[in-house]
Formats: structure tokens, sequence, C-alpha cells
DNA sequence: CTGTATCCACAGCGATACTG
DNA sequence: CAGTATCGCTGTGGATACAG
């Protein structure tokens, strides 16, 4: 059980040394993953493409209010990541499709896991914060 | 399937809208639920206190690169979620206790599968990323 | 159709100092 | 011991324009 904190944590050996934040980011791979997961697009496109693999313009439509820059990106991340393989299809006008790899497949089992349980228990959570907030008064 | 990708992205109305992200987030629940997860401590705080209760001082010397404002911050944040109790015994000095509720707690099973998860494959991820980044050459 | 490049606003987080 | 207040940097994401 200690053994998970310290994984997530950074490397204690850095606490002693100022402005340690930018070495310890590389040393927590566990972050890496989070990151994503908690970044506004990762996890929707994930859900898109966990359906059937799409072409960029599709996944343009199924998001509207995602932004080409961040649709771009976003993918770009995901594939570097390995969780994504993009194809180009020499076409006029050219495609391409992005698919889920088998890493990326493996990662969304327990993410769809995490979004089953926001869907479930949002209602629960709504009324925490209206309780917090109205004590606060 | 679909259900699930327009709970997670904002509603299709507020497209029309311009300068709409402010407004969307409002109403996108489980981005309310990913953010926390995503964050740099969160899931770190709920893992030390899925092992047990602790007080203020005993998360800081768990996590001692953490500063005293972010895990402030982040534990009231857990608590106004309705992650995490706080309770506060009138001792000199005072001593404040955490500890995760059954909502925490039935939150910290998904996550934890994700921890899981992350601590079993960042090699992989780690090597997709070296070879994005050698083939951008 | 599928991107890149640039600029900019805002939120997250850290460092530091102060308080009941 | 357990916070609060203030400041500043950095990273994320949005708007817009341009390109193969």
């Amino acid at each position: 059980m200690n053994g998970k904190i310290l994984q997530l944590r950074a490397k204690s050996e850095t606490v002693l040394v100022p402005n340690y934040a930018k070495l310890d980011f590389a040393n927590c791979p566990v972050r890496d993953v989070l990151q994503q997961i908690g970044g506004k697009w990762a996890t929707l496109l994930m859900t898109a493409l966990a359906e059937k693999p799409h072409r960029f313009g599709a996944l343009r439509r199924m998001v509207p209010d995602i932004s080409q820059r961040m649709l771009t990106q976003t993918l770009r991340d995901l594939q570097r990541d390995g969780y994504v393989d993009r194809t180009v299809f020499a076409t006029t006008p050219p495609s391409v499709e992005y698919r889920l790899t088998e890493l990326g497949r493996s990662l969304y089992q327990p993410v769809a896991l995490l979004l089953d349980w926001a869907n479930a228990n949002h209602e629960a959570v709504r009324a925490a914060r209206s309780r917090f907030d109205e004590a606060a008064l």
C-alpha cells in the first residue's frame, strides 16, 4: 500500500533540491497517464474511438465543441503515448483514420469504469457541493 | 454508446453561443470527477487516506513534496465533493483528521484500477513515446 | 480534408510570509 | 498544529488565420 504512494509522488531525494518540480514530473509515470485522463478531451476521444475507428472529420462532428487545434493536439498526444494509431490514406482529398491500439483499448477498460462511476454518482457529488457551499456562508 | 459521449461533451445547444466554454463546464458532471483525478495531488491523497484516516501533519509527512497551500486546497476540494470527511478535535494543540467517506471509497475503487493500470503499463507508454519522438526527427 | 502557426486568457500550482 | 493570504510563473486550451 505504501509502495503505491511512493510511486505516485515525486522521489524523496529531490525534496532537498530547490525548484524540484520539473525534475519530478519526469520520474512519475503514473502522472503521465492521469494527466491525459484529466485533460479536457482525451477521454472523450477515447470513448468515441472505443466504438470504432474514425476519421478526423468524423471526430470533429462527433465533438462539435472541440477546436481544430485541440483535436489535432489531443490525437497527437494519444498517438505519442501509444493509445491511438494514425493511418493516412493517400486519396484525394487525403483522409486520415484514427483507431485505438491494443494498449489504448486496455487503458480504456478502467477509464470506462471511472466514467460509469461519474455518470452514476454525479448527483451525489453535486449534492455534496451544494451542502458544502451552503455551510460556508 | 452514443449516450456516453453526449454526457461527456458539452451541450450541443451552447455550440451556437460565442465564448461558451464557461457555461459548458457547469453542465458536464463527468468532468467534475475527472478534473480531480487529473489534478496533481488528489489521487495521491486519496490513496493515502484509503489506507486509513490521517491527520493533516501526517499527510504532510507522507507527501513531503506537497506545499501547505496545495495540501489544504486539495483536501478542501475533496471534502467539498463529498469524498473526504474532516473532523476537528478541540485539543491543544488542535488536531484535524481526514477520512474517506463512503462516496470517496466507492470512487477510489475505479481510481485504484486506473492506478494499477498505470503502474503496470507505464513502461509500454514510455517506449511508445520514445518511438514517436524518435520518428519525429 | 487534415492539419500548422500564432497569439492570448485563464486556471493550477509553487514559494513565501503571516495567523489562531 | 493547521491553516490563510499574496504573488508570480507555467501549462492548458481557445480564436483565428494560413497551408499541403
